[in-house]
DNA sequence: ATATCATTATACCAACCGGTATAGGAGACC
DNA sequence: GGTCTCCTATACCGGTTGGTATAATGATAT
């Protein structure tokens, strides 16, 4: 693996377990086997760097949801694909998606939580889709599509933070239950 | 305001804004107006300073669950009134559950993580009381009352997440519909 | 009056922070 | 062979980190 790829790699899994700010430029190139000047070379600063790995796992993740979000008719069937997918994403990427969450509710002020909300804000905007497409047969939905497609990335996003702390598993019965549980808070 | 109270209080609207590792202890002493020694002679270190604000909101939290966590023999009109004490619970102190939040996402390596599990898993605890109560009268719910409580305070706490970051409101409206989702994941 | 004790300030510590100036090595192109 | 460009190491920067040794303060108890 090249040098670049070994600093994405080694900083998420720091960033991941320990915080971003816990974590020192000093640490990252240890763990790497670099020196500084190669990690300022190819990301130009500590933020850079966390740029760069929301970059490349955040184009994944949109990536993912567009094409799991295809609306045929049947929204609770699109929204049971969609949330496995998320919990197939959040397994495979399981140290980007706990770096990311614990980023989403850090500090207002704090860089790596502007940084992240973008990504995420992205991402509730493609979830949108999904749901401007239903909005054609549920009435009900319309000009709430973005509270919608929010707080369904939220419902799943609640799942995804049991399991991370071992209280649930990620399976298709929790998927189902998510799905079934949001569908519920709709049409109430 | 004595200097003690002076320092819980900058330092908590410090770490829940920044973040308790980019904040620094010099930071939290001149906003508090007083110097070094003074918050080591209180607190001893920085993470004591983290641990009495724990103490001192989470006493506040446990006795709002305990207070409002009285089942009987309607568990849905029980959760709507404990998730309406949790709004404002979450309204009142908002900079503290912010804080929390972020740290109960935070990195499980990381210091302020592993106080505020501490916390989590006694919240946990007490609303798991309410669904053994409540599981004298419904079977399905047998055995599974720390999963339920858990996934329950995971909802809660994904509605006042989404109110924090301007996705929703914390109202009656959004505690109904919360609790509504919740039992029919439960039933389902 | 004096001893006691909690509280606070001045001044300091080594270690580490993010970041950089300089230069050397390596491969590609001419 | 020379030179150019990309990459990386040594060595260093000022500033800040969490934490502390020492001593002065001021109120209280005796």
């Amino acid at each position: 693996m090249d040098n670049r790829s070994e600093l994405l790699f080694t900083a998420l899994q720091m960033f991941a377990s320990r915080g971003y700010d816990a974590v020192g430029v000093q640490e990252i190139v240890a763990g790497a086997g670099v020196t500084k000047p190669t990690l300022y070379h190819y990301f130009g600063s500590k933020r850079g760097l966390l740029g760069a790995i929301l970059t490349e796992y955040g184009s994944r993740l949109y990536k993912m949801i567009d094409e799991n979000s295809l609306y045929q008719g049947d929204l609770s069937l699109a929204l049971e694909k969609l949330a496995m997918a998320y919990f197939r994403f959040a397994k495979v990427h399981e140290t980007f998606y706990r770096m990311q969450l614990a980023m989403y509710f850090a500090g207002p002020e704090s860089e790596p939580n502007r940084m992240v909300k973008q990504m995420n804000e992205e991402q509730i905007r493609l979830v949108e889709a999904l749901f401007i497409q239903a909005a054609k047969n549920h009435r009900r939905m319309r000009d709430r599509q973005l509270a919608l497609a929010a707080t369904f990335v939220g419902t799943i996003n609640t799942y995804i933070g049991l399991a991370l702390n071992g209280y649930i598993e990620l399976n298709e019965d929790n998927a189902q239950q998510a799905v079934y549980q949001f569908m519920h808070g709709i049409y109430a």
